[in-house]
DNA sequence: TCGGGTCTTCGGAAATTGTGATGGTGCGTG
DNA sequence: CACGCACCATCACAATTTCCGAAGACCCGA
């Protein structure tokens, strides 16, 4: 039994009638009659009785055809539910952080795509660029704020903004920083971070430019953390810049450092996925770039 | 879509497995891939996350599993309500009646019905041979009861009983009977039947076999109208032997009279129908005569 | 890198379904 | 009463759909 047998007998209930049936289903007569014929001998019953009148639903016929009916609103609903959840996005997009969330600007993001796809379940995960790029690579995460230069060709890179970068110091230190010059800055504690984090690139970088290396003192992956290392006194260390201002707790030096980028990454393979499309098209609109779609088209 | 869609939808999400899906529905793996894309396709959405290790529903496909399941259960329960439909009797039975109930021993074929149709409707219709073989020829009857030969090839013919006919009188024309003479009861009042009632052919072969004719005064098609003017006075007629038993009104007068057959009539083309064959089942059995189709095979 | 598991795609075979013509039947009408 | 009409059933054949087995692509774990 399939559903257009149901439809078919619905159909010829109605009509009483096979010609007409068909007509209403876009179908010839014999087909119609097979149909029914069909259908009766899979249920074992008479559904009509033939007059020269046409057809007449026979009490066993009359009793099943609600339930018939029945089937077939059951059926189209599937349909119909099928077409509301068409363009709606449900389910739950993980994006993973790596920095602070005034700074990645997470409040517009949220709203913009709660308003554009309200069954959405969003969930930002903090982590690190260091914990956030395999997450991503393993599909833990569908998506991530990461900080410095990508290299991988799987990945879809969205540059967002250049973060400068400062050195931030304690002011139970002030005292001991005479002057600002990078040698000097090495023989003081510093505060590590992962070797995975662009932070460390950029310090990297600074005091092999001078030809010295700081004193280690202690590793931190988490930018939280090593904020809260160099307010507590523990050393100095690479933040971005303006994370201590109005802090008496620290402050940062006058040291021109590089700035890292901050970007936004997700899988390539799944650039056309109707939840990337519209996470990226909110965080677009909330950073003021042009989408994914509209950069390939320049591009073109 | 079709009901195979649907089934396919739901062993695949519950297999989470195409090859075992296919398995399980007795059919092929690219069959069942087939299914679900065309499913997809026509409800324009992704029901499935395909993985190397199976397929996992959409968080869509989660939502719309539940409302597949649903439209399954309906479908089979048209299925589940026409099995146990397939030998109920439903809808309603009209049997035609010519003579009182207890001679035609209605309570005992009700009762035999109800007990193995219970949810047949059986309408008991009073009328009389002349106007019930009519009623079942255009189909007012399933079937009724009638009294006379009965000669028509589209009839079904089941002999119940032969029915004694006597000549009824009113006590108050007693003195006025002074022989049984029929060319002398002649001369008294009598009642007619209808023509079309097997009593008049009795009449009038009464009659004729003694080369008279009564006084014609009233016509009465139905037996209870007949026995009533009987009864008031109004002259002699012909009814079934019994009816004047313990009656101060009228009596029965010992003139020798043809009996004519009672007889069970319905239209020889249903004699398959299963209606008509659970009638006559039960009023086979009621009357203690085999049933039409054991009469069938002693004819073979 | 290989083997085993997955799903998808492909061409051709098989089954199903649909079509148009034809036949039988009862009904109403001239 | 015969004819035409409307109805459904049936038939042979065509069109479509569905199905199958093989091969391809992909990923994972060994």
């Amino acid at each position: 039994m399939e559903l257009y047998h149901l439809r078919t007998f619905v159909a010829v209930a109605e009509e009483k009638n096979l010609t007409r049936a068909a007509e209403r289903l876009f179908t010839s007569q014999p087909a119609i009659s097979a149909h029914i014929k069909a259908l009766e001998e899979t249920l074992g019953v008479t559904l009509f009785d033939r007059t020269p009148k046409g057809m007449r639903l026979t009490p066993v016929g009359e009793e099943l055809l609600p339930r018939a009916r029945q089937a077939l609103t059951a059926a189209s609903a599937v349909l119909q539910h099928a077409k509301g959840l068409q363009d709606e996005l449900i389910g739950s997009v993980r994006i993973g952080l790596n920095t602070d969330a005034r700074f990645l600007r997470l409040t517009a993001l949220q709203a913009g795509l709660a308003e554009h796809a309200p069954r959405l379940e969003v969930a930002m995960l903090t982590g690190s660029t260091g914990t956030n790029l395999p997450a991503v690579r393993v599909g833990k995460l569908d998506a991530a704020f990461v900080t410095g230069e990508i290299d991988d060709p799987s990945m879809s890179v969205c540059f967002l903004c250049d973060e400068p970068l400062v050195i931030g110091a304690p002011a139970s230190l002030r005292e001991q920083i005479a002057s600002t010059e990078v040698a000097d800055l090495a023989r003081l504690p510093w505060v590590y971070t992962s070797p995975d984090c662009s932070h460390f690139a950029a310090m990297r970088a600074l005091f092999e430019a001078h030809c010295c290396e700081p004193t280690r003192t202690l590793i931190a992956n988490q930018e939280d953390a090593l904020v809260e290392m160099i307010r507590a006194g523990v050393g100095l260390g690479i933040v971005r810049a303006g994370v201590f201002a109005a802090d008496d707790q620290a402050y940062e030096l006058p040291v021109a450092l590089p700035s890292v980028p901050l970007q936004f990454v997700y899988l390539r393979k799944r650039e056309n996925d109707p939840l990337i499309r519209a996470v990226m098209h909110q965080l677009c609109a909330v950073w003021g770039i042009a989408p994914p779609s509209a950069q390939a088209r320049e591009a073109s």
